[in-house]
DNA sequence: GAGATATGTCAATATGGCTGACCTAAATGC
DNA sequence: GCATTTAGGTCAGCCATATTGACATATCTC
């Protein structure tokens, strides 16, 4: 571990010390740490959609749909960021396979409201649940409030126009989750 | 913040608490901020290439050989787990435009060591500076040790298998890097 | 010299994005 | 009540990035 540090203290005290006033030396450990952490972070529910002729669009509409059952289709694009014509390719493949079904809505009937089935939510907390795996052991090695750090860190990664927006989506979902029980 | 914290409290006891004897609640704000604060890390190298004809294939390539000059084929190939015949096309494209230079191995003339030139250099840098400019204003938000534990975690989030491999290539670019000055 | 290795390349295929055009049905506004 | 806007769907075509499989060439190793 000295070996791994010595460049990194190298940085902190570049750029606490001299900040801005020069070209930052690239923090290049945590940039190479998020590609292949996140890359890790995604394999183990991709082994487990590409058995079910699923890819990673499928996970993220399932997902998104699992943790806002009612979802409308423009709140699921204003999300994803990606256009109707994208998703409507994956979202048919996930309701003719029965893990997402669509409701009229009550007060807009243009509504097409976006639930997962059981089957969809059975699927939905599978993935969850090995990614919750991954990041519980993760978090196991590392001391206390390690949640709280990991989560501020990672909202401090976000751009701050997002920032609100995440953080509201979030929340919201979890709160949705809690009354449902 | 209070009503993001609650949820997230609830969490951390169930997990600790409970720990492995039930199927664990998923740790939703972990698993979301991953997704969006790995899509905003991307989008700022993404516009820069997107303008260059490029996309995230030719950053991972450009970056891992500015990090690693005098790169194999073969490593590269490790490192990114792609085949090279997805490489060949991005590759090629980065040689034909000037960013990159291969050269013959001098002690096995059948490899061909991979170099950026001044322009990829360039371009490599700029891209790593995006995000370390993001990087460092999100290590900047959270208290001291802010980059060490950063580090920690991504490495924990890592794959057990993988996490050795990762940590020496970060340590020999830092030591090559030094080296060259 | 035989066989293994490093690299390159051709061809076909899949996935998941995109733009642009156009459609229906329902809500909304004057 | 009719015009317009909105929510959503769909067709067609394009692009980027990945895949598998087969094969070619040069060079190294034994």
């Amino acid at each position: 571990m000295a070996d791994l540090n010595a460049p990194v203290a190298a940085d902190r005290a570049l750029s606490s010390a001299e900040g801005a006033a020069r070209a930052q030396e690239p923090i290049w450990d945590i940039i190479e740490l998020l590609f292949f952490a996140y890359r890790d972070f995604i394999g183990d529910p991709d082994d487990v959609l590409a058995k079910l002729g699923f890819g990673r669009a499928h996970h993220r509409v399932l997902h998104f749909v699992n943790r806002n059952p009612g979802m409308k289709v423009a709140e699921l694009l204003d999300i994803l960021k990606i256009t109707k014509q994208s998703l409507g390719r994956v979202l048919k493949q996930l309701i003719d396979q029965g893990y997402v079904v669509q409701k009229e809505g009550v007060n807009d009937r243009r509504q097409r409201l976006l639930y997962v089935t059981t089957k969809g939510e059975s699927l939905a907390m599978k993935l969850a649940g090995l990614q919750t795996g991954r990041i519980a052991r993760a978090l196991s090695e590392m001391g206390p409030n390690a949640q709280d750090t990991a989560r501020r860190f990672l909202t401090a990664v976000l751009n701050s126009e997002h920032r609100d927006a995440v953080l509201r989506f979030i929340a919201r979902a979890d709160r949705a989750r809690r009354a449902r029980g």
